[in-house]
DNA sequence: CGTGCTGTTGAACACATTCAACCAGGGTGG
DNA sequence: CCACCCTGGTTGAATGTGTTCAACAGCACG
């Protein structure tokens, strides 16, 4: 495995094995020997490759190493975004319920991902306590940021509802050792302006004036934070 | 367990154990008479009553038979509702990573709860893979389910937010078997506008709006469906 | 019968959208 | 090589949705 995220580390946003979203059951796997059958290669998707197709039946949860996905259900014919997924995260645990896809994955960029089964991981679970508690822990988490995020997208205008997408995008690469204030967005636009329930011009205009007010620096598709605080204190949240 | 639950069926709308969130597996434990160690006995709270308070120490789920509560947190010292729960629901899912409450938990009439200790739910899942497959299926459902609100609330406006609001309300009950078209809310307006971000004017004044439309019949707490799948189709959902 | 609470209604205002024009960069073809 | 177009992004003016502030109605309670 070290073979392939080695060399990776260096080239762009990624997380080592360790500080993925299932490291501590992946590493105590990786020493059992266990890993091979239950957590597959990496496998690599090009940009705007479809990974899977909503109401595809359901087999393995996706674990980004590096690059950046996003879900997404097709509504009156429309694209709904659903979310953005990026390096350690897993997708796939709404599921487990449904035993199909309930989204349409994307990948953003180029993107490298492992790919988990889930009658495999369930085994896992049934014999080692440690990751039941892991997998029970994560989706717990799972749980507890949707039900944030439902509060700041329902309560916030648009200016704090960019400013809390932003956050979050720092605090995701955060999470996973990535602390830099220079953050590339894998994502256009009109994605981020689909996710937020807003138009782009919105988006447009909103980054340009948060530009002004000196709290970020804004250019294409690079976001530079300049006062992070300030960015945290207008998405209404504590870091 | 049925002496209590029985005399309370025809008071209002509450659920029999089968059709409860955790029944497949609660049915089970009564018949192996593990029952009694895990979860307690149903546990009634008063109007206004604070089950729990964000902060505290995390030891057991609560399980609504009968009556609603809501979740909210503070936020710059105003209130902040998560969310409502109805007979059926469980709530604490998301302070399994936390270890602790993340939202107080209010009474929002009189409810009857039944309390699952936590730990001895985890040796459960452990000894029995159809409680383990029940309560994977609860989470990823849960996680589905935000999936879809966050979906909702993040792209809807003020109309189709409460519409989509009170075709929750009918869902939920008709998930358990309600499936009248008469609802009492027992949350008030303030609540309402407070979950969904928006005013109690703005509130109040689409409900009229929306009684006009011929679409609902709105008396107080009482809603009355006139016609649900125009209530539905404003909601912007199928149903 | 007044008081307080919950909910409704009205008018002025603010924020976000719509529609439109415009700009910058990348690729293609003459 | 430059004109051309296409895509992604920014900016401006008019419109509309939802908020704010205020008054008021209905109802329970002392």
């Amino acid at each position: 495995m070290q073979d392939i995220s080695k060399p990776l580390r260096s080239k762009s946003y990624s997380v080592p094995c360790e500080l993925c979203s299932i490291g501590s059951i992946c590493i105590p796997m990786a020493l059992n020997n266990t890993l091979e059958s239950v957590l597959n290669r990496k496998r690599s998707f090009a940009k705007n490759e479809i990974l899977v197709t909503e109401g595809d039946e359901f087999q393995r949860f996706y674990i980004i190493h590096s690059g950046a996905l996003k879900t997404y259900v097709i509504i009156n014919g429309t694209e709904q975004i659903n979310g953005f997924y990026l390096p350690g995260d897993i997708i796939g645990l709404d599921s487990i319920t449904t035993h199909k896809y309930n989204n349409t994955i994307k990948a953003l960029t180029t993107t490298l991902a492992c790919e988990l089964k889930y009658d495999e991981l369930m085994a896992l679970v049934t014999k080692s306590t440690q990751v039941r508690d892991t997998i029970f822990n994560l989706m717990s988490q799972n749980i507890l940021n949707y039900q944030k995020m439902i509060l700041a997208y329902s309560q916030k205008n648009a200016e704090e509802k960019l400013a809390a997408f932003i956050c979050w995008l720092y605090t995701q690469y955060a999470k996973r050792g990535h602390t830099s204030l220079s953050i590339k967005l894998s994502m256009c636009r009109a994605d981020i302006a689909n996710y937020l329930g807003l138009t782009i011009e919105t988006v447009s205009r909103i980054l340009t004036r948060t530009q002004e007010l000196g709290i970020l620096s804004v250019r294409g598709k690079y976001i530079c934070i300049k006062d992070l605080s300030a960015l945290f204190q207008l998405a209404a949240e504590k870091i």
